[in-house]
DNA sequence: TTCATATATTACCCATTGGTCATAAAATGT
DNA sequence: ACATTTTATGACCAATGGGTAATATATGAA
């Protein structure tokens, strides 16, 4: 029996790693209080007095995980476009005419908007950031944006979207969808889910091209 | 000569009302300024010795106009307010059937929407007003969305809208244009007026009802 | 001129709040 | 048991900004 290995299952760095996961799930609940309070109550009427306050802690402990309130709100806003990016990068890699493309951007950007974090990216002021948090804010939403415009410049262009300006008619529906963030409550009567398709059915019931004999003619001919 | 009526023209109130409206004006002025840099900067980033120094006066000489920064707030509000209720009530008095009332509706309200008191209703945040004053806006805002309804309803019901759940369709709609006070400015390329037009094309595009046979026959029927 | 009123200023108060520091208390490793 | 590191605390600092009081200045009336 060598002495080493007297019980050899657990690896050596099981207690760095448990330590490093308690930390991140306190991070997390830290943020989850936090992005909850300023949705309700906004950013600056939060204090961090408060925010500790309602984790059972006191304001220093949370200088353990944040270096700042703006770090706090800074992660929020990642979390939520981590959120929105995943959702829009899947989608355009699927294939699809420009009107699929575009129920599913709405029906995927919808139901993000309905959480949390999601909602940050409309709720929350991000003048309230710093020069370049707010630059990096302002880039990420203007991503999501242009995979609008693309989906419906490639609906166009396949024919499946009526003739129309891409670039207005995605401040249309972005804008109601966006808008969600500011209504939305989790204990109302419809699902995210079913909200989500009530908003890709009406959001797009009008742009169908009309499928008329010469347009049909038109593509049969190519 | 009496010595009474040495120039009788001017009404001896003249100064009075010279100065009452001279009083007006300057209040209009700092309510303008006001305006502009909480759409700006945000209402608690605005500091009232910043609004002060813009109008060339000193943070005191503002309380000979104002009782405070939440009465400034509370008037800019009211200012909003007054356009949406005039317009609004207008179009409700006109006669029409639903789908042209939504129209016009859609016209008025995105052009309030373009103005800085008008988007004072969806950029400012309520919550930074007390209780009372806060109850006020969101009641006018409620009366703004019923006019929606009701409108989107009478549509459904004299057959020009395609039937909907008027509470989903009226908040796909007004979303989309609350979001115009987010990211409209004036100098943009498109006036207010075409942008407005384009909102009640876009959005009401797909709600038409399709003027099949048998409804048609319906309608001539009763 | 003189008085009254409206309007403006300077100087100040004070409540709030993000952030820091020295230190204590747990938790962890040996 | 002991040493070390992590995590938490109480006390405090400093800046910000809304609001006020005492006072000065301009304006119109008598």
């Amino acid at each position: 029996m060598h002495g080493l290995t007297k019980k050899a299952e657990a690896p050596p760095w099981a207690p760095f790693e448990d330590r490093r996961r308690a930390r991140d799930e306190k991070r997390d609940a830290v943020l989850r209080m936090a992005v909850q309070m300023f949705l309700d109550e906004g950013y600056h009427r939060t204090t961090l007095n408060e925010v500790a306050a309602r984790l059972n802690i006191t304001k220093p402990a949370l200088y353990n995980y944040f270096r700042s309130k703006e770090d706090i709100l800074i992660e929020c806003y990642r979390l939520g476009q981590d959120m929105f990016e995943a959702n829009i990068a899947a989608i355009e890699r699927e294939s699809g005419d420009g009107l699929d493309k575009l129920r599913r951007l709405i029906r995927a950007y919808a139901q993000v908007m309905m959480t949390d974090f999601g909602m940050c990216l409309v709720r929350l002021d991000d003048r309230e950031l710093s020069t370049e948090a707010r630059a990096g804010v302002r880039k990420a939403k203007r991503t999501y944006d242009a995979a609008f415009r693309t989906a419906i410049a490639q609906g166009v262009a396949d024919g499946s979207i009526a003739p129309r300006d891409p670039k207005l008619a995605t401040l249309v529906i972005t804008g109601s969808l966006n808008w969600i963030g500011q209504w939305y409550r989790p204990d109302g009567e419809l699902s995210a889910a079913a909200l989500a398709d009530e908003f890709a059915l009406r959001l797009t019931e009008g742009l169908a091209a009309r499928k008329s004999r010469s347009r049909n003619a038109e593509r049969g001919a190519r």
